[in-house]
DNA sequence: TAGCTGTTGTACTGATCGGTACAGTGGGCC
DNA sequence: GGCCCACTGTACCGATCAGTACAACAGCTA
């Protein structure tokens, strides 16, 4: 952890607010778009707090950055026990869930972080990790399909985690930038029939 | 056209020059980080010309997205006459030499911006015309194909057109974020592989 | 009770933000 | 030449920016 810890849960509470209301506002407003006034605004908090449990705003957005990757992977909980073909469309349908529920696509906030947080040396290799870790769960997936004999030995797991995040990430831009999810389940139906054509006959 | 247009050589010289800074420093810092004083600095022009040219930050940017999508397909010139299966993979090769020329994977403006600006009411819908544009002349060539009688007659060639869109942005997306171009190599790979499955057998 | 540490409220700073005011200057056309 | 209007330079505005200073508080331990 870069950032300041809490050390007591009134401390907890209060840097878990203001990382709350800074996820929130972020992702409508973008990093750069969201002051850290607005953000202690939102939260009720005021700037002592602020910069005593982080070092400056960069360390702010490094906990947005976790806690996206959290609420990302706990809209999609059937990706942490992947077992069957079945399973992997489980995954996809929880997905595409997420934003029937909304009642519109929406976007990644990570895909809308990626953007903008584009070349920074810093948040950018976060932003990446947390892209890996996300993949991580789908390449365990397809290892445990390969070790039931489901998926072809001479796949590639790794490879083939890569490409389904691809059209989930390019799925969800253009389904959100134009309102109409078919743009998400026509990748998410491409990217499950390519993975299906690596089974074992 | 929403903003202010030059009337002279002169002005229009002027016009330009800012519009190209705000692109590049937009490319890198995002619209909400790159104030138009960092613009007039890097342009070398004042703020009367600025406010003469365009009625405020938010008209500047959708110059600026007028010209990431000239950028964009200037880049791709392919994608104008295709005709056949063999100029599409003409068309994916020039994607892949723009990241192989810059010597990495880069970012594509539009969709640094589609993140950022998000829900915004003005620019959103101008992003999403900017990829309609792009998808556009994709999907007259499959168009082209399709009276070839090289794409088979029940192909919808505007939701595949959408589909190598997905495929497109998402490689993009993770290409850039990890530094990796299979990402994006891999992605153009299953979408062809898709494209080429509705073709006549 | 005293004292310590984690926590909080408020006031402030210098820099930068987007945008405006206004007095000019340039070059083309009669 | 003289006019006109597109264009330009500079100074300025109130608001907001990220970050700091510092005194006061809360709760736990001794």
């Amino acid at each position: 952890m870069e950032t300041q810890a809490a050390s007591t849960p009134r401390g907890k509470r209060t840097r878990d607010t203001i990382v709350d209301a800074a996820a929130g506002l972020m992702y409508v407003d973008g990093v750069a778009g969201t002051s850290v006034d607005k953000v202690l605004a939102a939260s009720g908090a005021g700037k002592s707090q602020m910069y005593h449990y982080f070092k400056n705003k960069e360390q702010l957005v490094e906990a947005v950055i976790d806690r996206y990757l959290e609420q990302i992977l706990g809209n999609q909980p059937a990706i942490f026990t992947l077992s069957s073909w079945a399973d992997l469309e489980t995954w996809t349908g929880q997905l595409l869930d997420i934003h029937r529920r909304a009642g519109k696509p929406v976007a990644c906030p990570l895909g809308n972080l990626a953007g903008e947080v584009g070349d920074n040396p810093k948040l950018a290799p976060l932003v990446d990790r947390a892209y890996r870790t996300w993949e991580s769960h789908l390449e365990r997936g397809l290892k445990v399909l390969q070790a039931n004999g489901e998926l072809a030995p001479d796949a590639d797991p790794a490879r083939l985690a890569q490409a389904a995040m691809t059209s989930v990430q390019g799925g969800l831009l253009l389904a959100h930038i134009r309102h109409d999810l078919t743009a998400l389940e026509d990748a998410l139906d491409i990217a499950l029939t390519y993975l299906r054509s690596h089974a074992t006959s």
